[in-house]
RNA sequence: GCCGCUGUAGCUCAGUAGGUAGAGCACCCGGCUGUUAACCGGACGGUCGUCGGUUCAAAUCCGACCAGCGGCGCCA
């Protein structure tokens, strides 16, 4: 219905300067004034004002226009000009409109509240700062899977309605089943492992469940997690692919989303340093040198949000922490055969405070080795006897990781909150909208 | 799961020696302005989260409940 019509970032590419050109979309502001009625046009590419006046329009038609309210939709057409009074910098002068839908009061206007504006999320998300998140997580996404292409990786799809807990049963989602229960996915990963045996190295995007009754700025009951799953690959390699993998998507925004950091008001400085290599430390170097990081900490205690953020908040690139204590971590991680107290293992830590993004390393691939830590962990051979038909048959050595994708985002976008980095976050107060 | 906080007009909030509520913004009307989430005037707008208790009298004191927010643990 609409050959002819532009985008406003064509506009304000400056493109169009003295010619005429139609554009549609939402009313960002709109003023007016006895002789005149701007109007801030907003499309998905951008916002530019465009002005009527009562003189061209004539009274009748002016007045329909000026009347409009915040997000009512229409078509403009008018002659482009630069202006350096428009708020960004080019003006359409308005010659005749359409209008689609003329609005009730919009629900949002300023001081709004964090609670108020999740209650109406499904408005919110029309916000220029959201917008500019939600193309940088876009990007993000796309990074992500380019990067695994490129590096000969398949894409592969898991089941999301499980069986078998990854992480530990008290965290599950429950399900009716015909009759039986099923659990949300926690993790691709075990999955995962199975489909390297025919094509070695593979990935996923999917999103994880976890019915933690986490309150935290970084935690979400569903969330989407990037993993991968690859034969033949150890944890030193494991790592590498990942810091490469972080620098390509953090490279990708910096080239193509100046604009939507500059409007969420994140320095691309702070991106431009994320080069490889990362830093690497093993735990057990981390503990005995806490003090350097204002901490007190002895071999065995787990590093909590307060450790994270002291030992990453003056980073000016992510941390690789190695060899976690055997009892740190899952069962199926595998012990380091030069100590098996430790085991090969990483977690990649983001700079700038936010902390833990990445969990991965080696998986156990002796039969027995892996029998004797499910005993330790209560985890029952039965339920995951076709995890444990891997180790018989054709078992190789191989690694993996988990990326929280949500926590990418955040960091990347400088975020205080993982609820800023979805659309409709879940947590354990929120399901609505 | 643990600790803390909040709930008063559509929105943001003020309102305690307990005396049946106020401001700003939004909406509506009018004025003014090449405006930049402008300004001026007027109108509209509330069973003070719910239930119960104390009291002559409760937004205010007490109890229970509901909803949400912040922090910790757990993890990505």
């Amino acid at each position: 219905m609409t050959a002819g019509m532009d985008k406003i970032s064509d506009i304000l590419a400056g493109s169009r300067i003295g010619r005429e050109s139609e554009i549609r979309g939402w009313v960002y502001r709109i003023r007016g004034s006895a002789s005149k009625v701007f109007v801030i046009l907003r499309d998905s590419s951008g916002i530019v004002q465009c002005v009527g006046s009562r003189e061209s329009l004539g009274e009748e038609r002016f007045k329909e226009l000026s009347s409009l309210t915040i997000e009512s939709s229409l078509s403009l057409r008018g002659s482009v000009a630069k202006d350096d009074r428009a708020p960004t910098g080019f003006e359409l002068k308005i010659s005749d409109f359409t209008i689609y839908q003329r609005n009730d009061n919009f629900p949002i206007s300023k001081d709004m509240s964090e609670e108020f504006l999740l209650d109406v999320r499904h408005l919110w998300v029309r916000s220029r700062e959201f917008t500019a998140m939600l193309k940088i997580r876009s990007t993000v996404f796309n990074a992500f899977s380019e990067f695994f292409y490129n590096e000969g990786y398949y894409e592969v799809h898991t089941p999301m309605m499980v069986s078998t807990a990854t992480e530990g049963g008290s965290t599950l989602f429950k399900l009716p089943f015909f009759g039986e229960e099923v659990s949300l996915s926690q993790s691709s990963q075990f999955y995962l492992e199975t489909l390297i045996f025919s094509l070695e190295k593979v990935f996923t995007v999917a999103p994880s469940f976890r019915a933690e009754k986490s309150r935290t700025w970084r935690h979400l009951t569903e969330y989407w997690h990037g993993e991968a799953e690859v034969a033949w690959m150890n944890n030193e390699e494991m790592m590498a692919v990942e810091e490469k993998m972080i620098e390509h998507v953090v490279r990708r925004v910096l080239e193509e989303r100046q604009e939507e950091l500059s409007i969420i008001k994140r320095e691309p400085a702070k991106l431009e340093r994320i080069r490889t290599p990362f830093l690497r430390k093993k735990y057990s170097e981390i503990v005995k040198e806490s003090e350097i990081y204002g901490l007190k900490l002895k071999y065995g205690d787990d590093f909590g949000m307060e450790e994270e953020r002291s030992i990453t908040k003056s980073l000016e690139k992510p941390i690789f922490v190695t060899h976690y204590p055997v009892a740190l971590k899952s069962f199926y991680h595998r012990p380091d055969p030069e100590n098996p107290s430790e085991i090969l293992c990483h977690d990649l830590l983001a700079p700038e405070g936010y902390g833990e993004i990445i969990g991965g390393g080696e998986r156990i691939w002796d039969l027995e080795e892996l029998k004797a830590r499910m005993q330790e962990g209560n985890f029952d051979p039965e339920q995951y006897y076709w995890y444990l038909d891997l180790r018989k048959y054709g078992s190789v050595p191989h690694s993996g990781f988990g990326l929280g994708m949500d926590r990418l985002v955040t960091w990347i976008c400088g975020l205080q909150t993982i609820r800023d980095a979805i659309p409709y976050p879940r947590t354990i107060r929120r399901i609505k909208p």
